[in-house]
DNA sequence: CGGATACTTGAGAAGGGTCAAACGTAGTGG
DNA sequence: CCACTACGTTTGACCCTTCTCAAGTATCCG
């Protein structure tokens, strides 16, 4: 029974829950689609927040959220980016353990009632698998998002992080990633320091891995070079 | 716009899906239960491996498992630990994207055909509801768990180890909490060297806040020493 | 009893955090 | 419209923690 483990063999990508061939189960029944009610949300602005009751569930119609909390020692720890056809809003308990806020001036939101939907998933047998297909895209993302942290290093986590981006953004062919979202929130997500998510941006921009054209777009140049020396699970 | 806030004031617990509160939406409906099938594994048994097909969902009901990944650089990564009481084996897709191991000898599964399930789970709305709420307690601890690699210091790793171990070990009130793991799989589940998990122990037993009867027995003397400079989300 | 595995401890090196400063940019109000 | 200010971003220097390598001890299992 070997225990540290092991001979890795690349075998696949991680992170493949935000992968485009998963982007169909987001198509929701007609059904529950028709109890939305959409949101228009300023930059800023917060959705809900810690311990306020659950009333709603959220998706992310466009634009962009983060869903965070603040630890007791005055360090931000963003969770998650919601992203378009990202679900959130979901609690064990009948109250958020984190904040929700909109990153992107504008960012759309479609409402449903909690109250509603579960009604209704007790009702349609449909609508209540879509709800577990979600429940479980949701952890995986989040098991991916452990394995991230793995990483060790900086670098392998901001490259882990602009592979995520790139996977996640609507159009995954694109070798341009958009990150809406400020440096400070990098940072927060990954645990690591402003300065140190800087610095790491730079040393891929020098070894022409990636360009910057500004501060909120990255252009991949070399896919592999990005990828190479990227851990994912392996066999 | 505050971006990176802020002013915490100690509120609350982390982790608190695993406090015995939570524990009752364990218990499973009696149709679901009839579906059930018990194994007894062997310590270091493969459960299922990555890219397995999902046929089976799992229900810990004595000893622990762990679900993990291998890197492909070598290293390891443990993404849970499986104690009795916690469900495995959902995949957003049709296979699997970890490997889970039994770690203790004689541990017992209670084994469930997810066709049958989730057949069960199309005509009886109980059955359906309760497995959403395990999916979202699954979430909930997959977002505590991130929570924890926010702490910067392995020694704050290794305290938030230890008190969510106590709080998911069966009798939460004990002061003795079990930890039938290697060190090896502590520094994997914490992204951490063995040498630096055995040091923070060490530390916290020199510091007089746990003594360690055996190694895989903490006894935890002063809970507030070991809570107070932990780090908790607040409001 | 013996070998392998697990655990602990030490010393050195490397990476990231912190503090500090400079630059760029966006938004505000005069 | 410009100047000012606040904030976001980048870069540098230094220090501290953890990783790595290494050795020694303890424990489990045959």
């Amino acid at each position: 029974m070997p225990l540290s483990a092991a001979h890795g063999r690349l075998q696949s990508m991680p992170l493949q829950a935000n992968s485009p061939r998963f982007r169909n189960i987001q198509n929701l029944p007609n059904v529950m689609e028709a109890l939305a009610a959409t949101r228009q949300c300023h930059r800023g602005q917060e959705i809900y927040g810690r311990e306020d009751p659950v009333e709603q569930w959220y998706r992310v119609v466009s634009g962009m959220a983060r869903k965070s909390t603040v630890l007791n020692d005055g360090r931000r720890r963003i969770v998650d980016f919601l992203l378009p056809g990202d679900y959130f809003g979901f609690s064990v308990n009948d109250e958020h353990y984190f904040d929700v806020e909109v990153v992107v001036e504008g960012t759309i939101l479609a409402c449903y009632s909690r109250r509603q939907v579960e009604a209704l998933a007790d009702s349609d047998p449909e609508v209540s698998r879509h709800i577990r297909r979600l429940a479980m895209r949701a952890m995986h993302r989040l098991q991916g998002r452990i394995l991230i942290f793995g990483y060790t290093t900086a670098l392998e986590k901001v490259r882990a992080f602009l592979i995520e981006m790139g996977q996640r953004s609507q159009d995954g062919s694109s070798p341009v990633v958009v990150l809406p979202m400020s440096r400070y929130d990098i940072a927060d997500y990954l645990a690591v320091s402003v300065e140190t998510v800087s610095r790491a941006l730079t040393a891929l921009k020098r070894r022409g891995a990636i360009v910057l054209p500004d501060k909120h777009r990255v252009m991949v140049i070399d896919p592999g070079t990005l990828m190479e020396e990227q851990r994912s699970p392996a066999n």
